[in-house]
DNA sequence: CAGCATCCTTTCCGATACTG
DNA sequence: CAGTATCGGAAAGGATGCTG
């Protein structure tokens, strides 16, 4: 147990970095959130022809826990068939710009990361 | 397979977003990348102390895996006991103003975060 | 349409023991 | 000191089939 920068504790499930980062670095929470960030509202639907590389138990699952941390909410129309609308909420719009920064610095150097890895991999 | 507001591919290894976002997101990577963004250069146990809860063998892959990226730079000095240094490379170094916000972030609405997830799983 | 349930494989990660 | 090697458990993720 020790302190950061910040003087908070950074250990276990105490630590914001770990908390926020294991979130939106999992494998897809972050697209969703993106999507959701440029679209507006979007169905379930249309998220998974979006991401079309997930599958859907798993876009499920991503759901429910983004929503669980209050970052996207669900709204769901008593018809049939159902239609069900996803959105970020104030928590989840206020994400947005402080994920930007890193999303063009992802785009920028996405080509060296992916050089140095292959080189890397000869190496051995 | 589609494309973002980039008009990049967003499929499979060709997303950056899934790409860094992966590398920065798992457990641990983040947490070094800021350590050595503070300290200029750690020893192999001086990061194993400061980030005490992960074994030494994760460690040991996170810094394989952030040096295959070239984020990190690894310098042995041949003694005897042996010593290795760590430190940022530009690459890593660059990493650290695009990360900022987002930890600013975390450290911002952790509180919130928690509270949701606690609250969702009492409506459960 | 928007899921839930089940099964299965893969990957992650911690514990422990050992080494140049 | 700074790792490597091996094992085993847990969790993530994918495929498929079924349902209100």
């Amino acid at each position: 147990m020790h302190t950061d920068e910040f003087g908070k504790v950074v250990s276990a499930n105490d630590c914001p970095i770990r908390t926020v980062f294991g979130r939106i670095g999992d494998k897809w929470s972050a697209l969703v959130i993106i999507h959701l960030g440029e679209q507006e509202t979007l169905r379930f639907n249309e998220l998974h022809s979006m991401i079309s590389d997930l599958s859907q138990k798993v876009l499920t699952v991503t759901l429910k826990a983004l929503e669980a941390d209050g970052l996207i909410s669900r709204k769901i129309y008593p018809e049939v068939p159902p239609k069900v609308e996803y959105s970020l909420t104030d928590l989840g719009k206020s994400l947005l710009p402080a994920m930007n920064p890193l999303i063009q610095w992802s785009f920028a150097n996405m080509p060296t990361i992916v050089a140095s890895r292959a080189k890397y991999g000869n190496k051995k």
